[in-house]
DNA sequence: ACTAAGATTACCT
DNA sequence: GGTAATCTTAGTA
């Protein structure tokens, strides 16, 4: 969830993909720590914001030790709360977090909020427990060409169809 | 210093 | 289904 300027906006994730840095071609910690990725080597469950092709910001939690640079990228969900707020910052009415620059623009976040702690309770943009998948799919990783045969997509299965 | 490619999205036909 | 918009990083000279 988020929380800017007294607007709360929470959404369920329902679309992850992992990325293991140094032993993941596809992952950004591949070639070791740079200015843009250090937030994925920080302790588990910082926010690593990054700018996708010079115009979106995707959003990912660091997910391995401190050190190591693990991630989990977010890439979609539903808008459980704050429908209209983020309506307002997407400016439109539908595909509101369907895709990782959508889910990170739905929650307001920018490139400042690289690095906050997602488990801080006086955070602003925080990671709490929520309705837990009926079922989960393992599928291939989307949108990369290296590597994208890793079964590394997680999704639940309410958002397909069913 | 220069070039190419990239964890994407919105709008066009 | 195809393309433009636009910043960061890595590789090469």
């Amino acid at each position: 969830m988020s929380e800017f300027g007294g607007s709360e906006v929470r959404i369920r994730l329902n679309e992850v993909e992992a990325y293991k840095g140094s032993d993941d071609p596809a992952s950004h910690a591949f070639n070791g720590k740079t200015e843009r990725n250090k937030s994925m080597f920080e302790k588990p469950g910082t926010l690593y914001v990054y700018r996708s092709y010079g115009i979106h910001n995707c959003a990912n939690t660091s997910s391995g030790p401190e050190g190591v640079g693990w991630g989990i990228l977010m890439r979609g969900g539903d808008v459980l709360v704050g429908e209209s707020v983020v309506r307002r910052r997407r400016g439109r009415s539908d595909q509101l977090a369907d895709g990782p620059g959508k889910l990170a623009q739905a929650l307001g976040l920018v490139l400042e909020n690289n690095g906050v702690d997602l488990l801080d309770l006086e955070s602003h943009i925080r990671l709490e427990p929520g309705e837990t998948p009926q079922a989960v799919m393992a599928t291939p990783r989307i949108g990369i060409s290296k590597a994208a045969d890793r079964p590394w997509r997680f999704v639940s299965a309410s958002v397909l169809s069913g």
